[in-house]
DNA sequence: CATGAATGAGTGTTCATTCAT
DNA sequence: TATGAATGAACACTCATTCAT
């Protein structure tokens, strides 16, 4: 990975995570990163190997984030690292995630499989905890992750804490 | 509201809804509209005015659903209401929302004020449950509707219903 | 076909003779045509649609040219009328040809079935004139008259009329 | 001439002769020669030197080839060595000949005095024979010398031999 | 001698938009 | 109102060529 390389990747992040990536052009991005055109398509093939090369830094930074709640000792233990892990969302992570987010909106990138064992984790955890339905359960604590990422990347609130609170509550944490 | 011009606003909200705004070209909408390129142009100026009238649809919709919700008699039937009305979202009106939510990610387009009497609404209601903290309570709420909405638009679950009962729970509904 | 239509595949014409396809930008072909750019992928498509309907045109004229060879009354009349066809050429046509006999070399243009028929005839002349091996007669014409049309496409003689005669006089016409 | 200066220039060859001069890129050629894409610039200089590198081992060929027919005893010697030198072109020499007659329509490349050598002993040979209009004879023989090779070269049929036998009736050899 | 990262001018093609009819 | 030919500015991508190593 040279250094115009990296420079290409980030200028590519910030500009498709700002301006969508169907409307960001290769040569926008080639002029962000200081760097010529032709540059890119070597490196990447084409645009959309650019956003791959992207989407999976995105991938792999998510895996360590879940690595470290599947590995809670206790059912309550995991429901808490997973809020906290959600509302310690750096600003400098925003980007990143935004155009994950916004990408899902625009492809079938939905990937199952990537959450299939923090999925079984949570469903067990909800199992311990005396849950009705701990399918259900694991179901809408994803849900609820997605809306409140949502929140924090578009338009975060001033209140982030209390909304911790008012959701450890819900759960009991 | 001509025949020609309904006809432009479906293909245009089914081809934007599932390609994105960006991708999708006045020509394609055109042709899957039955009619001449130029149309378009004459009758919502340029391709952002068709967008714009499409949202425009949206938001009336919008404005509809939320006045039951608003119009509840007690505190308990406003979020009843509104869980409902977010669960009973139809297939049919999935692709407008699902244009709706993809924009958010393109576009400065959230509007606070549009949800302002909602907010006011449901902050009271809570407030009137005994909530500690009902400013964060209505957040919260807002950005669980947000993530129940983006998966029901995305990959819809099989246990809706299951999830229904486990969130009004949470709400003691 | 629009007159813009036709300036088009004129200028295309002449240019992709001379300088080749390959190496003729499109652009240079929308100047030569007074055009814009775009109009010849509106009515063309691409680049290869282009170049094909102007190897339509040159197909047509070709058939036209051997029906009056093949509707000869007599073997050495057929003879007669093929090579006269081949050395009454005119200079207007010269770019067509050179950009089919270009191709040649670029493609696997050839298509065997174009000139059966031709084939069928001219070797069923040889047999009646009592030639011992019509079929390798045939061929044989048959590249002779491609080397003569590459002679006077290429860098035009200027005893044609006595070439012509030496041709007859192989042939005891 | 060291070894990778003759991968490129064999590569080269056969890329040029099968997918056209300006539509095979260097980097092809480079990729194809195992060799890095700047040392095709260090040796040739450019696109063109290589091209002509190639071209001058051609004409060196063809000088060759010439030289066994001009040094014939009699005339008659000359034609006949001329056709089985045109008959006898291997399949391992096509690709350089494929190039040479494809960069004809291309370029401007034809270069009289090559051949005038040959042009003086063959009008020679015809005048010793007796025929008519020696020079338009030189003519026609070099015409139909194209046109054989061009057949052989782009759809080479099967009874060469047999075309050999009538050419060679013709001329009474 | 040899590499391969880097460049920048071009290349085919797309597309929102205009306009004569 | 409606068409569709026409435009021209972008756009993604290619490629001959240079140059530091």
């Amino acid at each position: 990975m040279t250094e115009k390389q990296e420079s290409i990747l980030k200028a590519a992040l910030m500009l498709f995570a700002t301006q969508g990536y169907a409307s960001t052009p290769t040569s926008k991005v080639a002029k962000a990163a200081g760097v010529s055109e032709g540059l890119i398509f070597r490196h990447f093939g084409n645009k959309e190997g650019l956003l791959n090369a992207i989407l999976e830094m995105a991938s792999q930074a998510m895996e360590q984030k879940m690595a470290t709640v599947v590995m809670a000792p206790s059912p309550k233990e995991i429901l808490t690292r997973l809020f906290e892990m959600l509302f310690s969302i750096q600003e400098s992570e925003h980007e990143m995630w935004k155009l994950v987010y916004a990408l899902k909106w625009q492809t079938d990138s939905y990937d199952e499989s990537k959450y299939a064992s923090l999925k079984l984790v949570l469903s067990n955890a909800f199992e311990k905890l005396g849950y009705e339905d701990p399918a259900a359960e694991t179901e809408l604590v994803f849900m609820i992750m997605d809306g409140v990422a949502t929140s924090f990347l578009l338009h975060p609130p001033e209140n982030k804490s209390d909304i911790l609170k008012a959701l450890k509550i819900k759960y009991e944490l």
